[in-house]
DNA sequence: AGCAAAATAAACCAATTGGTTTATTTTATC
DNA sequence: GATAAAATAAACCAATTGGTTTATTTTGCT
């Protein structure tokens, strides 16, 4: 008999998926067996081929979970604020703590996975572009609200800015991860804030 | 008989070493496999081993041939130039074409080495540091050059200066390659070039 | 020309890869 | 408590993995 949406396989569907994007996102695609997604979902290789057709299929899901989990991440920190100059400081301050607070561990999981997706995955990049997309439209609104309240330079680019801000901390992140330092973070964030204060005014 | 440094298996090794890191660069080190090797390098698994202990061995061979070939250029695009800000303005015009002559194929060997090794390969790693430091070494002597001359601002900070640049540039690359467009490299050099301006002082 | 170095070809290895199937058991829910 | 859905266990698959060995051939150099 046809039964409502079961909830207990999409509870184990989402424990895999959750133990599957911190794999991916650490050891990349390639670098993933499905003995270690076993060993890390603790469910068999039946039940895992029960819920995803192939490991591709699966990396895609891990993947938009993981990128969902930032979308929000940063929905939430900007969440308290209605002025953006407060939601933007609120996101500097987001970044200049992320390996501390990554939103999955093993660092970006838009970085992590555009590296090795672009020359190898071509349903994976696919997903990469239209995350990077979300953010950068996230980011471009952001600076316009701004320029709406008042509060940034109307002169500014938020297009450009936005481009250049996901870039930069995209780059902090690589450097902060290969160190295993949260200096170059504070760094670089610093540096893209100064500018930023130029571009937009002080915020 | 003990022979001068043979200079046929030197070619050999270089051959292999040249094709592997296009190899890596693309497709990873978990990516890549010694059939892709043997079938890129033309040559058998055997001579691989005898030059090779392992892919490990290869890809760090491979990582430091790719990462040398970067410094190298950075180098050859600066040395037509004594002015720091001459040279300063042939470092932003190569990446800004980076996507249409990179250094080897598959992007940047640094983000792209460094993105797999930090959670994976630990000897790998170790060479990205390495590298990114001789590569942060060399923008700040560029900036600590130009404040000699007196052409860039002697209150500029020239060791965040460097570790922004590296930052902004890896992250320009990673949005080109994702994109694949130049558009997004020029936009963020654009804003990088206008910020290092206010910071230096016009160059 | 002769000799050593370099490379090949190929067989071999155990382990692992991604993926499939089937019968059985567990579990959730009506 | 019945039943259908979900998960397990395990056998199975052909192919590939990284790595080794050995005998043979090709090559480069003095």
């Amino acid at each position: 008999m046809k039964q409502t949406p079961t909830s207990k396989a999409e509870q184990t569907r989402q424990l895999i998926v959750e133990r599957a994007a911190v794999l991916f996102n650490q050891k990349g695609f390639a670098g993933t067996s499905y003995q270690d997604l076993i060993s890390a979902t603790g469910v068999t290789k039946g039940c895992l081929y029960g819920h995803f057709a192939s490991k591709e299929e699966l990396a895609v899901a891990a993947f938009e979970y993981a990128a969902q989990l930032l979308i929000d991440k940063l929905g939430a920190v900007m969440a308290p604020y209605e002025h953006a100059g407060q939601r933007l400081r609120a996101l500097l301050h987001f970044y200049r703590t992320y390996l501390a607070n990554p939103v999955i561990a093993g660092g970006c999981p838009l970085l992590n996975t555009a590296v090795e997706a672009d020359d190898n995955q071509p349903a994976l990049h696919q997903r990469v572009v239209h995350v990077l997309n979300r953010l950068h439209k996230g980011v471009r609104k952001l600076l316009e609200l701004g320029q709406a309240q008042g509060v940034f330079r109307p002169q500014a680019n938020a297009q450009a800015l936005a481009t250049f801000f996901i870039a930069t901390v995209e780059g902090a992140i690589l450097l902060g991860k290969a160190y295993d330092e949260e200096r170059p973070l504070q760094v670089v964030l610093d540096q893209l804030e100064q500018w930023l204060r130029v571009e937009l005014g002080s915020f």
